[in-house]
Formats: C-alpha cells, structure tokens, sequence
DNA sequence: ACTTACTACCATGTATTGCAAGGTACCTTA
DNA sequence: TAAGGTACCTTGCAATACATGGTAGTAAGT
C-alpha cells in the first residue's frame, strides 16, 4: 500500500470525465490529450489513454475523424456526439456531489459524531 | 455504459479516502461508518465495507477493539494508527491535486487549447 | 425450550479500469 | 536505403466496487 496506488486508484472513472471535458471545446487527437493532460498535472501513458477512446467511442459518446498531419502520419480526431455531451452533464453532477461529500466529511467536527 | 457506472468509477480510490476521513476523529464500527457515509449522500454496502477495513487494517492504517454492545453481538471498533494518520495526508494532497486538475479543465477555454 | 428475527461479522466471484510492455505502420531525413 | 520519430493498437496484470450468500451471537415471542 502505498500514495501513488491510491492516487491511482482516485483516477479511476475521473479520467473519462477529463478525457471528455477536453473535448467539450474542440476535437484532439490521442496526443494532444496526452499533452493538455499534462498541462493540468495529469499524468497518463498512451496505454491507457487508446482504450479508453476506443470505449467511449465503442458507446456511442464520441465520433472521430482521420485527418492528415503536415508531418507524420494521420490523426485519429475525436470529438464529442451529443449522447456525450448529455454524458458529460451526467458526470458533472457525479463530480459536484462527490466534491460536496468529500468537503463534508473533511469539516466534520468531532461533537458532531454523536451515536444515534 | 451508464451514469451509475461512471459513478461507482469515480467512487474508486475515494471511499477508502472517506472512511480515513470518518476514522479520524473517533472509533467506529462497520454500521456507523455506513451511516455517516449515507448522511455524506454517499452510498455503501457491507460488501464493499468489510473487505476495506480488513485491508486497511492488514496494511497497517487501521487497527481495531472488540467492544461489547448493549444490544445485539459484540462489534468491532476501528481507529486509525500513527500510519493510518500519514496516508491520510498523503490523501489529502492527493485529492486536493485532483480537484485542482479537475477545476482547471472545467475552465479552460477554447482560446486557451491553441496547438503547440 | 424452541423458533424467529435482528445484528454484526465475513467470503467468493464478477466487471471495470489504470497501467506496463510490446507491437505495427507510416512519414521524414540523412 | 536505413534510422528515427510519430501515431496507432493489443495483451495481460493488479486493484477495487459490488452483488450475493453465509456464519454466529443476541433478543423476543410462543
């Protein structure tokens, strides 16, 4: 047991959310993800990143478009479809009642405890 | 693929953050933690419960007391150790980092994604 | 005393997901 | 033609939430 486990373990199903509200804005490809991800100090390896747009995808929640690169080979370009637009929404009220429980039970007091 | 799903995702890695949190202030047993978890809106079942703090306690976060009930059978009461208040530090950066993440892409702006 | 209900404990099996490791194909450049 | 970089993907493993079911002690009713 140790921090970097359970901080893996928090990423758990936020990765999706993150994924998602990157392309809320604009189509990325796997790479540009990576890298905003990286911005915001979230770290994440390709390994984990392709199956999980492969799933979204797979469930109806993106859509993407190959588009030529001036170099290199082509991109994969996701983008959001409107069942993941109503998704994200859904994950945005899992997210804000999650915070709330979080920052209740961290302002819990003591006397507040009492046996019932 | 559902909401429910990403819920109980996102749920991961946070409960055992939530169950430290509860611990800190005072001893308690399975019941009442499933109790201040359903005041906290976060819903928990035994299944879930009981393999966590036995895995807590095996990694040494936890320990506990058997202490007899005035009614019904005995129950265990557990607290957190000297390591058990580290991790939960430990914890608390960790989720002060992920919310820091999360808020800063919930406000990017399109503006803000030019490529590199 | 016996049965029933309740409380508290625990174990097993499944699904999901993050991640490490490795692999394929295309493009560019020397 | 060879080498390096970029972008895609797959496989196998580990961790965890949860459904389900089981054991044991206590209390109460008949």
């Amino acid at each position: 047991m140790n921090i970097e486990n359970a901080k893996s373990q928090m990423r758990k199903g936020m990765l999706e959310y993150c994924v998602l509200l990157l392309l809320k804005h604009r189509p990325l490809y796997a790479s540009d993800i990576i890298q905003q991800l990286k911005n915001a100090e979230l770290l994440v390896v390709e390994g984990t990143l392709y199956p999980l747009l492969t799933r979204l995808k797979n469930d109806g929640l993106l859509h993407y478009e190959w588009q030529e690169s001036t170099q290199g080979p082509p991109r994969k370009y996701y983008a959001l479809s409107p069942e993941g637009e109503q998704f994200l929404d859904g994950l945005d009220s899992a997210w804000a009642e999650l915070s709330n429980t979080i920052s209740y039970l961290k302002n819990i007091k003591p006397e507040k405890l009492e046996t019932k």
